[in-house]
DNA sequence: TATGAATGAGTATTCATTCAT
DNA sequence: AATGAATGAATACTCATTCAT
């Protein structure tokens, strides 16, 4: 009677979800604020208002959260970026406009980036977890690259490098940005981006 | 007897600022390795040969000792910067080959790099340290500022956005290349850095 | 409808008796490897393929369960004992060589002797527990007892001792052998018990 | 001035002897009480009315500091073994009363026997534990297997057994005999290994 | 100055057990 | 009858820090 659509009880899977996600989103938080290494597993639970049990309940480990996160994080970022690639015929100006935006998307959110951060700190610390990340940072750097890539096709400029390093080299300044901003002004990461690509472009060769 | 200018006995200020100078170096490979928060005090002074104890003959707390890193950085990269600005007369091209050794040098060592990371973490989270942090900082972006500005100023163009806000952002470019870079291949970030620069000079309005 | 006496479809009964068996089985085989006390309920239902509250539903506590092992374990100890007895007119000879077969048979699932150790320092902690192994304990020495009295009565000599401390001694003897032996050699306590009954006899006065 | 022989103030390594010498002698009276696995740093620690941090500065590990009191055992052992072996020229009879109290003193301390006991089950779970404790045991069961050779041979009988699985047998029993015992009345392996001695050379071939 | 034993609060993780489903 | 998420206390062990030597 009571169950399935109501509002006031959950079922078994939904509420286990509910409590996954409120843990998800807490350890967040708290890997932002305190770094992955300053959190505990009793901050995480108690500021989300469980048991340390609870937690247990849902991940294996302190790193199989971040994994999960991770994964969170991935995909994500997969459906801006293919936001980013999939329609046709734009001009150069529009690609540098929808840069620029998911540069700012990305990082309204600052937690995003300095998560991202923390990730790339554990993955140089943690071997199994820099599997997992490698995957997901490779992907992600492809795909961007892919976007620059489009970008200098389209003025028909021979690009000064792989599109791939400058991709990755647009992330490293996103996260370097991120480092120095914290809480402090509005996020300018979008801004620089599409300016250093307008210069690459006004210095690049013409294609042939 | 045996102490004061031989070789054998140092005196005791000698002996101590050896101790000191070693818990130093020991704790930045530490930082570096496993982060600021998972370095313990037991950790360094094990490495460095030393009791807990003597950590805390030299340092107040484990912040303090961060402070004395970061002091330490600050200065070496003061020397690096004077010697970038105290020379006249050279031509634009010359500058970009010092900027790009300049980034080249400031990361050889890798391990510079990470340490400022932490130390930007770290600042993020504690306010006492974020003081000291920020004075720091602010001194050496504006140094980095001016050179790119005398830059600007030498090929008589006008920069796109305030210098001392690209130095900030060839900071972070450098620092989020660092992060994804650990023990992996070379660093690209000096040669990055002058293919923006000359992007940013090709599209930049003549001045006046 | 579908049940009862169909091979496919357990009864109710049928099913829960199963799962009962399934949990009392591995949680024996459990605490052979790892000891009562390193033996987690979650080990036990995992192994055996049930969730926890399976477990909870069968027993009302982990005490409970050992001593439902127990009471197996007198069971099938008792029927051993009576056949050890029952039979009329035997050589000593042939009781010799049924009690060499006797304790060749108990260890020979090596396991059942490590449980009995367990049971017994179980007993030794849990006064609860250890009231229930006494009486176990006491029938079945007197059990052994009588066997071992009967023997020096059939050759016709005094025992040196009363019958059921030699009987303890023997599984003392037993017991102490399957500690050493764990995962090593063959078992020699059948072997050595005859031996040392055989010395008993030849050092024996005779009747009377 | 003060230290060295004064009552009062102990040097630095005697109180660290005395914490360590408390810590052994709590933990093993707990292990008997409650076993190995039943026996939690904090309980011993809180026993002795020292911190955790104390068992620590003390010992590596849990592990360690059973491999610490084995150590201890084994000299104990080895004392009393060889008091047994050294003095020539005994009579038959001497020796037995000798091996009795032996095991009469071995046991008086009943903790003793019960802590052989949880040494023997750790070694059947803790590879790195078994190691050390093999040797120990062998050389234990050596010594023993030594006095037990010179006894027949005192006698001039052949032992009907290798004497080192004679020794191992007497030491079996008397395990045993203290897992029945604990708490209950005197301790009677030494009587009942004498008894069975005594029928082994009385069952036994002379010597060719 | 330097030592290192000791402290007490903290770490991640596991436990037996409960209870809504 | 069986499930498994959740609990709260316990586990072994580490931490930064103190202080008598």
């Amino acid at each position: 009677m009571s169950q399935s659509t109501s509002k006031k009880r959950l079922s078994r899977e939904d509420s286990q979800a509910q409590t996954r996600a409120r843990l998800s989103e807490t350890a967040q938080q708290l890997f932002v604020e305190n770094g992955y290494g300053g959190t505990s597993i009793r901050d995480i639970a108690e500021r989300a208002g469980y048991s340390q049990g609870a937690f247990y309940s849902n991940f294996a480990s302190k790193e199989e959260l971040l994994l999960s996160l991770l994964r969170g994080h991935m995909e994500a970022e997969a459906v801006q970026l293919s936001s980013l690639m999939d329609s046709e015929g734009r001009t150069p100006e529009q690609i540098l406009t929808e840069l620029e935006s998911w540069a700012a998307t990305l990082n309204h959110d600052a937690d995003w980036c300095m998560l991202s951060i923390e990730l790339q700190l554990h993955a140089n610390r943690s071997p199994v977890f820099a599997t997992e990340f490698q995957a997901v940072w490779d992907a992600h750097r492809a795909g961007l690259g892919r976007v620059v890539g489009k970008l200098f096709a389209t003025v028909k400029r021979q690009p000064p490098e792989d599109p791939e390093e400058l991709a990755a080299a647009f992330m490293a300044l996103t996260h370097g940005l991120a480092l120095q901003r914290v809480g402090k002004g509005p996020d300018s990461s979008g801004r620089l981006i599409v300016l250093f690509l307008r210069g690459l472009i006004a210095a690049a060769a013409p294609l042939e």
